[in-house]
DNA sequence: GGCCTTATGTACTGCTTGGTTAATAAGATT
DNA sequence: AATCTTATTAACCAAGCAGTACATAAGGCC
């Protein structure tokens, strides 16, 4: 159990006697778990260095101490969920299914990855101290807007949607209505029951949400009528 | 200094040296700034127990043990920001108008009660596991879904709102956009910068919910055409 | 005015927890 | 192989903090 694999030197090897970026990755993923599972003042570091398969002292080697580490997690979230857009191929389509893809998938894509929501969660409720170093992620997060406002410009050129419709505002907007659906759930199944949260009850929101957001952009006259009571 | 005023003896005097219940609303007062700002476990009781007008033992002895005490703040906020819908007179508006004047309310008010939305965040990263008590809120949440309900059916009866609207999805709806506003305007203002924020951006957001949920329900002949770019 | 219950002040405690000290092992460098 | 830098271990510490022990004062009640 030495060191069996004495070759492959050139190239860093996976299984190295020392890995420091093994290292701090490893520290980085059990720490992203804790911090948005128990928020920053809530985590502890010794729980973390527990869970890691190296010890406390290298948490503070790497990461200096306890709001360091998580400004990286907090980095980290952002630089995981980022991209997504750019790969949605919404130039292929016509404005009115790109702009429903777009809300889907922006849906979707915050309920599936609960644990960058809630480190958003617990940045806010930290006043966004900690992001000062936001140049990271406020470019990570242009793309949306991006993609966004070509959707609206083609769909405004085709006649089929209104103008006077702010990007900004409507990415605003879907980010509410799909951000909310996972920071919310418990309380608001606590209150209203768990209907809306049930794989049909998401199905439904998630499509009524781009409903929404479709309805708010056609013009009157391109709104498809369907039968009313469906 | 003694008890220069020992008359007034019938009615409980509000300056009496012994106040249970001021010494309870007073540490609850405090206690919910503490915990709105610091989270459940960022919050410190001597923090608390400094900035009341009692001492520590006290907290505990009418609050238990921390968990307590943040369990009572949290309905505490409930409380506070109950009712309001029941003052709109919502019956006296025609449906399109009280809908809106509906949607106005709620993202006003959510915007009026900060601490209360803060208690809402920290409660959901804690999964609502304080909330079992929820038969009070529970209860306070109703009349909301309710005065949503009238509205509605008095549209669709007046043939202006299309039908197939799920009361509790539309509520849902309009607390996420109100809701999230108030929650995560420290991310998005640190990403998109501070415009939709300052007291203008606010009012073209407040109106621009109203008319995304009236645009939601409205049969589409009954939208009303208006210049397309204001 | 004794007695019982409710309310309160002071001082203390023990565990939790972020952070550190000191020593050393593994690679890199020459 | 001597040296220097980077990575890692294990034990330790002091402050912070939730919760308590103990004593006692007010007020109600008869």
């Amino acid at each position: 159990m030495k060191e069996e694999n004495a070759t492959a030197k050139e190239r860093p090897a996976k299984v190295a006697k020392r890995d420091p970026e093994g290292v701090r990755r490893d520290i980085l993923t059990v720490a992203m778990e804790e911090f948005s599972q128990n928020g920053l003042s809530g985590a502890r570091i010794d729980e973390i260095a527990a869970r890691t398969r190296t010890s406390k002292r290298m948490i503070y080697y790497y990461f200096g101490d306890k709001e360091g580490l998580y400004q990286r997690v907090l980095e980290e979230a952002y630089g995981k969920v980022r991209g997504g857009e750019s790969d949605l191929e919404l130039d292929g389509l016509d404005p009115q299914a790109a702009l429903e893809r777009l809300c889907r998938f922006t849906f979707d894509h915050h309920r599936r990855h609960p644990d960058f929501i809630r480190m958003v969660m617990i940045e806010n409720i930290h006043h966004g101290r900690h992001m000062q170093v936001s140049q990271t992620i406020r470019g990570l997060n242009r793309p949306a807007i991006e993609a966004l406002e070509g959707v609206l410009k083609r769909g405004q050129e085709s006649g089929v949607f209104r103008t006077g419709v702010d990007p900004l505002e409507l990415h605003w907007q879907i980010s509410a209505l799909s951000f909310f659906n996972v920071s919310n759930s418990a309380t608001f199944s606590h209150i209203f029951g768990g209907e809306l949260f049930t794989d049909d009850g998401q199905e439904r929101l998630s499509a009524h949400v781009a409903e929404m957001v479709l309805r708010y952009v056609l013009r009157p006259d391109h709104i498809p009528t369907r039968v009313q009571d469906d």
